[in-house]
DNA sequence: TTTGTAATCGAGATGCAGTATCACTAACTG
DNA sequence: CAGTTAGTGATACTGCATCTCGATTACAAA
């Protein structure tokens, strides 16, 4: 395992992990570099076929920091698979594509104040939640009706 | 194992798997009866640890076909565990108290509209979603503040 | 009733995602 | 450069769920 210089995203990766007071190390650095050059939602699994040479448990490990820091997120597909993705924005939510699987963030989304006051009709208070939309996008749609 | 009368909510479901085809077998009268009488959400385990003389696979079909007929919904909870809860309504959000862990379904959310327009911004179409709340319900705000 | 048969059951194997252990190694620190 | 400590990886294990397949049972037709 040589170290290589990442991709501008790898590296920026790499230097938040870092300033959290975590190493720079070559199997760290080959996991986060085979994210940042990940399109789509993977599951821990594919990421692993990616990186015959990296132990299980540090693929798991490298996953859980980048959840932890912000920089990765989990994706739950309807069918109840869980897959991990990129994270650019803070809190955030996805469209993700029934058909292609495809995943975009959903912007502009200010649900958080609406089930506040929902919430308060039961008098609860709410601290945080999950959602996931689920459906078809644009290029799915029209092109093959049926 | 015999025969007995569950309770009628028991009943109740028994009758609408029947409705859908479905036989009324003695285990999966166990495992409906177990889960009439739990007030909170629960795992498959915890229901199986209820019903020793019931077959694992038995109590996971039960859970599968219950939630594909409705009457049984999945609730994720904050840390990622899964739980099932009885489902009296159709589609129902649940407001889940971190503390406590009770759970509440959330009424009145009119949400999938909201997404809808939102979705329309990225000329998505939604077909479903996946909503959960967390935070403190009323019993556990105010009692104890710290 | 009796009987045919498809649905269902259950024991155990298997799958899959993730964690625990622990001896070893590599990265930072002084 | 040596010491400290984070990190690594092989492997065992856990939790949750599905698959397999021969045995059993519910239901309905005779």
């Amino acid at each position: 395992m040589v170290r290589t210089r990442g991709n501008p995203l790898a590296e920026q990766l790499l230097e938040t992990l870092e300033d959290r007071g975590f190493r720079d190390t070559l199997p760290r650095r080959a996991v986060v570099q085979a994210i940042a050059v990940t399109e789509r939602h993977f599951t821990a699994e594919e990421l692993r076929e990616q990186l015959p040479g990296v132990g299980r448990a540090t693929v798991f490990r490298a996953l859980k920091l980048l959840v932890e820091s912000g920089m990765l997120c989990r994706v739950l597909l309807e069918d109840g698979n869980l897959h991990y993705q990129l994270s650019h924005r803070g809190h955030h939510h996805h469209l993700l594509c029934v058909q292609c699987g495809a995943s975009q963030d959903l912007v502009g989304c200010d649900i958080e104040s609406q089930l506040q006051q929902v919430a308060a009709l039961h008098s609860f208070q709410v601290s945080g939640h999950w959602l996931e939309v689920y459906g078809r996008c644009s290029a799915c749609q029209s092109p093959q009706p049926a």
